[in-house]
RNA sequence: GGAGCCUUAGCUCAAUUGGUUAGAGCGCUGCCCUGUCACGGCAGAGGUUGCGGGUUCGAGCCCCGUAGGCUCCGCCA
């Protein structure tokens, strides 16, 4: 390293920095200091040079002048965008009238008495200064592309938020508990990643979906309060919101109803919010059973910071001449609608938009009714009566420049085809998007809520047989119990729910079966036979043979959680080092081919490739 | 497994109905510039238009195939 030429700086003499660049301020001019980092930006006026000097703090303006002193000057001229670069100098106030009032560091700048080059940066792959869109080249360099404030100020916000998790739920008594990575496959649910077991030939490890079985058996242990930043793992296709290995933060108490999960799950959120941003959010959250949120809203994590409800429009078509309408009622189904407002001037465009994604989630088309100049435009409305017009006039509240959309058929189809398209035009017109105010974080751009009494089980048409909504330790509602011996899974709530922010799910859980009859009794609902309960789930029978406690959980999304706090669009954007789209890690090109003696000693044989 | 969109300079993008030598900004190289903060000015280098085939007098543009990317459906207990 080349020796710093400054001697007078006495005891910082052996520091690389004094300071970081987003510290110094006027109560500082007259002061020797020594900063350290990246040339961010340089802007050579051939006489006087200036730098602005970047770490992951922030931004500092370092000017060289030859009148100053001649031979740093000289020496700054040769810097480089991304070179890492060390100066000494003397704090002082910027010339009048060149303050800059968007840097915290603005009315002050460096005078450097010397210059250190560090380390010299090559031609960059991109420029950090401009938006790329060409994602696999920022994952290539993703060490490089880390340096945007932007994603660096990201990854502290993650640590901010991961702090306070663990500080608050140690002050509520849980504990930080470990489990393992390496565990075992289990029949429901996503595809395991495998990791074949070199001890044991022929046999595999799965990584852990969620440590759903050892949180439980952590209750059995009687830890009473669990906890863990863990990392989970799923072998499904990708999806901008996706990734193959993700971060839950994730948590199990025994003696507890949902009421307490809901209680622990809002502090944190709140010493969260509060840790993040600054803000206080309002707490309990507002609930909505799933019934409630998919008949209101068409979702099952209503985004609610509109209106736009569906409505019901059973009472108005029952006896209608519109056969259309009258016979999906007639079938059992429901007839619906929403009313966008001041959407009435809708393109041809959209409206095949809208059509094709109604068409997406099972509906036959998409009929609307336009209200422009006092008219109702339709190719529907000429089969309505005077009598349902005005019905549906009151029930919609329907006004110059509203659009209305229908939806009829099966309840769950109706609902979440106009679920959809209510989201499709909320994006369009913007209604989601406005909120946080610059300077002004109040909170108020969130909305969050609980959605609770998921159904138990879904009957699967591929599969010829029932899923678990949840999962198959998922407690049913202890009302819903005779359903089970009834067999009429179909009914059956749980006692399961979600934590939804804007729209988004952030988190779910359940109160878990702990009675080893009531756990086989829903295995065998779900189709696991006698054999594989044993040979699959067998330790948790046992251990609930044992005195298991009643007990219940959540889960939440950390990804998702860090996405929605520092308002970024996609996951990937708070992980430092996410995988592209194929489930690859570009900057080490994993996944990668391995030397053929690792796979002989796994006792693997490659199968011939596809052509 | 399925659908749609995309691929032009290092990066972001343009190129009339198919028509001469494929342009711009940023970056890069050289020169000039003493108060900028996306500094400015002058000059220059940089392209097999992803790849393969077809139609045409002529293809960045039209057609077929293929590779890669993005988004969505299925899937994600």
């Amino acid at each position: 390293m080349q020796r710093n030429s400054s001697t007078s700086l006495g005891m910082t003499e052996q520091m690389y920095r004094t300071h970081h660049c987003n510290e110094l301020r006027k109560t500082d001019i007259g002061r020797e200091v020594k900063l350290a980092g990246w040339v961010a930006v340089r802007r050579d006026h051939g006489g006087v040079i200036f730098i602005d000097l970047r770490d992951r703090e922030g931004l500092t303006q370092v000017v060289f002048r030859p009148e100053e002193n001649a031979e740093v000057a000289k020496q700054s001229h040769s810097l480089r965008t991304e070179d890492v670069i060390q100066v000494c100098g003397k704090v002082a106030p910027r010339l009048p009238g060149t303050e800059n009032p968007k840097l915290a560091t603005g009315d002050i700048e460096v005078l450097p008495q010397s210059l250190t080059i560090l380390n010299r940066a090559e031609n960059l792959p991109f420029q950090l200064d401009a938006e790329l869109s060409n994602e696999d080249l920022e994952l290539t360099y993703r060490y490089f592309d880390l340096r945007r404030p932007r994603l660096s100020r990201n990854l502290q916000t993650r640590h901010r938020v991961t702090q306070a998790t663990r500080q608050f739920l140690d002050s509520q008594g849980f504990i930080e508990i470990e489990t393992p990575i390496l565990s075992k496959s289990t029949p429901e649910g996503a595809r395991d990643f495998l990791v074949p077991s070199r001890l044991l030939p022929t046999k595999f490890y799965a990584l852990p979906q969620a440590p759903q079985q050892y949180k439980q058996l952590l209750m059995v242990a009687g830890m009473e309060k669990y906890f863990q930043v863990a990392k989970a793992f799923r072998d499904e296709d990708m999806r901008a919101d996706r990734q193959p290995e993700f971060t839950q933060i994730d948590i199990e108490a025994s003696f507890v109803t949902p009421n307490d999960i809901y209680a622990v799950t809002e502090g944190m959120l709140a010493a969260i919010f509060k840790a993040a941003r600054g803000i206080e959010i309002p707490t309990p959250f507002p609930q909505l059973t799933y019934r409630e949120a998919i008949d209101t809203f068409g979702s099952d994590k209503p985004d609610r910071r509109f209106d736009m409800k569906l409505v019901d429009l059973e009472d108005v078509f029952r006896d209608s001449q519109f056969k259309v309408f009258q016979s999906a009622l007639v079938e059992g189904g429901v007839v619906k609608a929403i009313n966008a407002k001041n959407f009435a001037g809708i393109t041809i465009g959209q409206v095949d938009e809208l059509t094709a994604i109604a068409k997406t989630f099972g509906a036959k088309g998409l009929a609307f009714i336009k209200v422009e100049n006092g008219e109702w435009k339709s190719p529907i409305v000429k089969f309505f009566s005077e009598a349902e017009k005005e019905s549906l006039r009151t029930k919609l509240q329907i006004e110059e420049g509203d659009c209305i959309f229908f939806a009829a058929g099966k309840w769950e189809i109706a609902c979440e085809v106009l679920g959809r398209i209510r989201l499709r035009i909320a994006e369009i017109q913007g209604l989601t998007s406005a909120n946080r105010q610059s300077g002004s974080d109040s909170g108020s751009d969130l909305d969050f809520l609980w959605v609770t009494d998921f159904p138990l089980m879904q009957w699967s048409a591929e599969e010829n047989k029932w899923n678990a909504v949840h999962h198959p330790f998922t407690r049913p509602k202890a009302e819903d119990l005779e359903l089970l011996e009834q067999k009429k899974f179909g009914e059956m709530r749980a006692d399961a729910y979600d934590v939804v922010l804007n729209g988004v799910e952030i988190g779910g859980g359940s109160m878990r079966i702990h009675e080893p009859d009531l756990q086989a009794k829903m295995f065998e609902a779900l189709g696991v036979s006698a054999e594989d309960q044993q040979a699959k789930f067998g330790h948790l029978l046992r251990a609930f043979r044992l005195g298991a406690p009643p007990h219940g959980g959540i889960a939440l999304g950390l990804d998702r959680l860090v996405m929605l706090i520092c308002d970024e669009e996609s996951i990937r954007d708070v992980m430092a080092f996410p995988k592209n789209n194929r489930g690859q890690e570009l900057m080490t090109q994993s996944p990668a081919e391995v030397d053929p003696k690792q796979l002989r000693e796994l006792g693997i044989t490659l199968a011939k490739q596809k052509l």
